[in-house]
DNA sequence: TAGGCACTTCTACAAAGTAGAGTCAGATGG
DNA sequence: CCATCTGACTCTACTTTGTAGAAGTGCCTA
């Protein structure tokens, strides 16, 4: 069973919207898709400081893209690792073998 | 949509384990149960430490249960709340939102 | 009465979550 | 052209969670 270790709630949050987003996955669209799915109002702090805690533990990695056309100054695309994805699914194996068979009310 | 806070990754095991455990969930037995199911060797002061706060936030409540017939000092049981109950469905609500869709590797 | 077992408490520190002010680069417009 | 608006990212600082392991408690047994 799985040695290593798990995400933070915050951080498959995180990596799912950059999954998402596939090639538009930059720290202001990550936050509007969280807030878009969940409602989630996450401060903007929060979401690039998860973003680069993910890239140095090698679960996310990243490239800076010059603003073609666009306003404003470049911005950082990330992408998932091979190494994220792994953590993804290791940690939301964990969860779902916890909920099997679980009732809590209606659900 | 859901304001207000979300369970972090072990503490949501913790109330998981909790739930299934009905009767039986004092420390050291969730301890078992989350290393069964999961295979994750969670230190006893964490699974401590974790029910102590989420006891706090009110989202399990404990009761001391004088040890009968059994051996050691007596044990303290916990239920879920179902403020605790709420918490995790919203918790497990928001990823699974984020879930929707995505595919990572063959899953 | 020294140890052992089953459990809980305590202490201490590392990692994750969070907010918001600050900076940068262009666009707008008075 | 300077003020300020917008979209984006960086930095700083602090709180909450996660984690380990030693210490304490109460009973049992050699």
């Amino acid at each position: 069973m799985p040695k290593g270790d798990y995400l933070g709630e915050f951080e498959q949050i995180i990596l799912l919207a950059v999954l998402r987003l596939e090639q538009d996955a930059y720290g202001m669209e990550v936050r509007r898709e969280i807030e878009a799915r969940t409602g989630r109002d996450a401060s903007i702090g929060a979401v690039y400081a998860t973003l680069d805690r993910l890239e140095t533990k090698g679960l996310v990695r990243s490239q800076e893209l010059a603003a073609e056309g666009d306003r404003g100054r470049p911005r950082r695309l990330y992408k998932v690792t091979a190494n994220g994805a792994r953590a993804l699914e290791r940690t939301q194996e964990a969860i779902a073998s916890m909920w099997e068979g679980v009732k809590v009310r209606g659900v």
